[in-house]
DNA sequence: GTACATGCAAATTGTTTGCAAGTAT
DNA sequence: ATACTTGCAAACAATTTGCATGTAC
């Protein structure tokens, strides 16, 4: 990813081009991840000191509601992914990862309740228990 | 619900009986709902003003982790709910209630995952939208 | 020039901790 | 008798707020 295709996606989402939004894109979309605002903040700190967490905040928010980034809540906190697609996040109670599951089945189902009697906005599957990884070396014993 | 069942609700998992948890028990247990714990709290207080805070937060954790209870993350604060089955809860944001959704198949998908690359112990899936009657009638018009 | 974004400090909210005193078993 | 539970106050963590200054467009 470049920062152009960032420039691009915040000037179609309607939100103003500033280098610490781009900051925080370059880490936030540059792979798959999951990502807390304070670690995001302390990353981009060293760089650019002025930085604060609450601008960190903002920047997430805005994304957030720009449909950019998806948030759910997990252990307390708020975590933040770019995949935007309706997957299940499962956090591992072994290693701490939180691994990404696509369920296919589960995106229908959401929709179809939505063309039943509710209307889904959007939707958080947290799951806990042991990542891919975790399960395979536990069971091998 | 009895207090009796509640008891022995208790006994069963391994925790004492005391006052302040048979409180909780009457409210969280009386029937379907979700509760936060300082809405609990306040409802305690009333008739038994020495309570604190900080106790109805064990007791909904000795719940939760004895499987009496379920929780979920929802903007910011913990609910809990006496429902354990696999479902969803769908936070509306036109009237604010949190609507039970059952998805029989979610709770298989979920199985399968187990079944498959990964270990599943807990599944909390949060939707945010408009319930059944937000949606009825915002679609009336 | 105007609306939006940032930096900063302080406030708020939800939750946890440590510990002494009390109580269930 | 012992381990668990409660009450209380204080601490903590995550997040939000208000406002002046700064910057993108």
């Amino acid at each position: 990813m470049t920062d152009q295709s960032y420039i691009q996606t915040l000037r179609d989402t309607g939100l103003k081009v500033t280098p610490q939004r781009l900051s925080v894109m370059r880490i936030v979309l540059e792979k798959p991840g999951h990502f807390k605002v304070e670690d995001v903040y302390r990353r981009i700190k060293v760089s650019e000191p002025t930085i604060t967490l609450a601008t960190v905040y903002n920047i997430f928010k805005a994304m957030t509601d720009k449909g950019i980034l998806k948030s759910f809540e997990l252990d307390g906190a708020t975590w933040f992914e770019n995949n935007t697609e309706v997957h299940a996040n499962l956090s591992c109670e072994n290693c701490g990862k939180i691994e990404d599951i696509e369920i296919p089945e589960i995106g229908q189902l959401i929709q179809k309740l939505s063309n039943g009697n509710y209307t889904v906005r959007s939707a958080s599957i947290v799951l806990k228990g042991l990542c891919s990884e975790c399960t395979a070396e536990l069971s091998a014993k």
